[in-house]
DNA sequence: TTGAAAGCGCTACCAT
DNA sequence: ATGGTAGCGCTTTCAA
């Protein structure tokens, strides 16, 4: 635990001209940085994290408020988490877990301390009450996902609109006049903020499109496969020549296995295209096309964002949307004629 | 942002008094105790993080120390880091996430900079990394699991031999002469260290029993279900009536349907118990006993641990093990008569 | 029971 | 390009 006047006495230079050197906030000659760097070296030396909160304005450490409910869908969760610690040790950040129950008591806790220096906003609700919290703090906050309410919050999400937009588009393009959307369970559509979002997008674009019908099916499907089974079975009924998927990986799963029960191959009785999942649909037993939601690109963003609002920099708030890419894997194929 | 100085002044006390009363390291009379009290609610105060860590001597933050593998299983982990947190909650501690690819890096860094004041491991492999960085640090570290060189480090884990020999012992008990064990995936039982321990408590335990045979079954179970359909047959043919399941939910799903496919009930001709599971085994189709291993217990023990070294308690070092639950569900029958 | 003041180890301003 | 040094907001001696 060498401190910094040792290494300045090391390195032959005042202590000012280390911390200047490490920071870089100040020009130093190559030899005296040399020196330095070789102190530094020498003793293993890293600053007090604590001086360096006191006496500079930064922490180097974000919040990120994520309340692990029971009921909360590990993987996904996980993906995010991991996803933002790693985007923000790219930028020398640290990451302080926030799971309390009450959310609202930590960020107010973290923030009233000075402990972070801004706070990331995971698995954010319609009406979150994190909204309220991050609007009573001086404390720059990013939520990634949308609430109702967030005209003068900073927010970050994949443009789940583009992306129905597209998956719709695609499966118009290729001639399917009735498309089918498999949504998650009820509770997502209450709970979250975008499965709506999709699924108004999907009927909305697809009658824009002329085509002919567009069923929605949606329910407690996660839980109970026979639901899943029983929709994708109306819609083979129904004509349904191409499914949007909005739901978790084992839905995806039992839908292809559904089909194949049924008789009809993928793509070239039925095809599909997944929206939002954040799983690899690459990896199910038959890939199938999608337009994914990447945690990597809005955690990174996320952190962009919270970098330049310590740093003071102007940031726009509302939203900030992600563009979706499509990722062609072979699930949808011109409609055969009836 | 009140300081310590603002509330001394409208207390009308000094600076040290404040200080005094709000960490109780000092008797304060009961009306100046008030009168502060007063004043840090009325001012919102709140010490700020930075000052504490750099005059004091505690951060009031542990490290938790999770590599975040693509192929671990998100569910277990995410109950381990919530239970962490909660726990160190409970004691007044934040938990900094380190889920650096390079583990020992992160590790170093917070130990370095005085940012934590101990680093709790979490999914602790045989031959861990880890184990050298916290033999090489200065800072308190705790490890949850149990890693093979740990003669000289402080671990906390459920004890599985405990565990094992109890599920054997109420089968055997029940009258279960052949018991099959079904574990998790072979690199279950090469990452982690209880999987191997479970095994081999169980197969010595039903040869002091008694037991006439002790079938026992594992292989890349989790991604393939066929194998654990065929290990369930298998057993069936056997004549095995008692399985020891120690693997994850999904493959105990698969036994209960194999086994109904069989035409075998639970517990009428085959009893189980389910050893280590993290999950809730009340949750399944149907229940079966368990012996869990629950996160609760272990984090807590570990943040425990951790507070009396930080405090530089006395901590005795090597294994600190929880004792095991056996949690009857009525899986366990006496073996009809043949 | 309370107060005064000396640090804790940095950052950043003001000099040179 | 470099150095001196005044804080940052607490904790904790030392005194009273």
């Amino acid at each position: 635990m060498a401190k910094i006047d040792e290494v300045a006495r090391v390195a032959g230079v005042s202590i000012s001209t280390v911390s200047y050197a490490l920071s870089g906030k100040r020009p130093v000659s190559a030899a005296t940085r040399q020196r330095i760097e070789l102190a530094v070296r020498e003793l293993g030396y890293s600053p007090n994290a604590g001086a360096r909160m006191l006496a500079g304005s930064q922490t180097n450490i974000f919040a990120l408020s994520e309340p692990l409910r029971a009921d909360s869908h590990a993987p996904s969760h996980m993906a995010f988490m991991h996803a933002m610690t790693v985007a923000a040790r790219r930028r020398e950040y640290d990451m302080l877990l926030l799971t309390d129950e009450d959310a609202s008591a930590g960020m107010k806790r973290v923030a009233a301390s000075g402990l972070v220096d801004a706070v990331l906003v995971l698995d954010v609700a319609p009406d979150d009450p994190r909204v309220a919290i991050a609007r009573a703090s001086a404390t720059p906050t990013v939520f990634v996902g949308i609430p109702d309410d967030h005209g003068d919050l900073v927010c970050v999400d994949l443009d789940f609109e583009s992306a129905a937009t597209q998956a719709v588009d695609r499966l118009v393009d290729a001639g399917h006049e009735r498309i089918g959307l498999i949504g998650g369970s009820r509770r997502a559509y209450e709970k979250s903020n975008f499965p709506p979002r999709v699924r108004d997008t999907v009927v909305t674009r697809a009658a824009e499109r002329g085509a002919t019908a567009t069923a929605v099916a949606s329910g407690e499907i996660v839980t109970d496969r026979a639901l899943v089974r029983q929709a994708v079975r109306r819609f083979v009924d129904d004509g349904v020549t191409g499914i949007v998927l909005h739901a978790p990986e084992e839905v995806a799963q039992v839908v292809l296995v559904e089909l194949e029960a049924l008789g009809r191959r993928m793509p070239d009785d039925v095809s599909i295209v997944s929206v939002g999942s954040s799983f690899d649909t690459d990896s199910l037993p038959t890939p199938i096309d999608s337009i994914p939601l990447v945690p990597q690109s809005s955690c990174e963003r996320a952190v962009d964002l919270a970098i330049e609002l310590v740093a003071g920099r102007p940031v726009a708030s509302g939203l900030h949307l992600i563009s979706p890419t499509y990722l062609d894997r072979g699930s949808v194929a011109v409609r055969p004629l009836p």
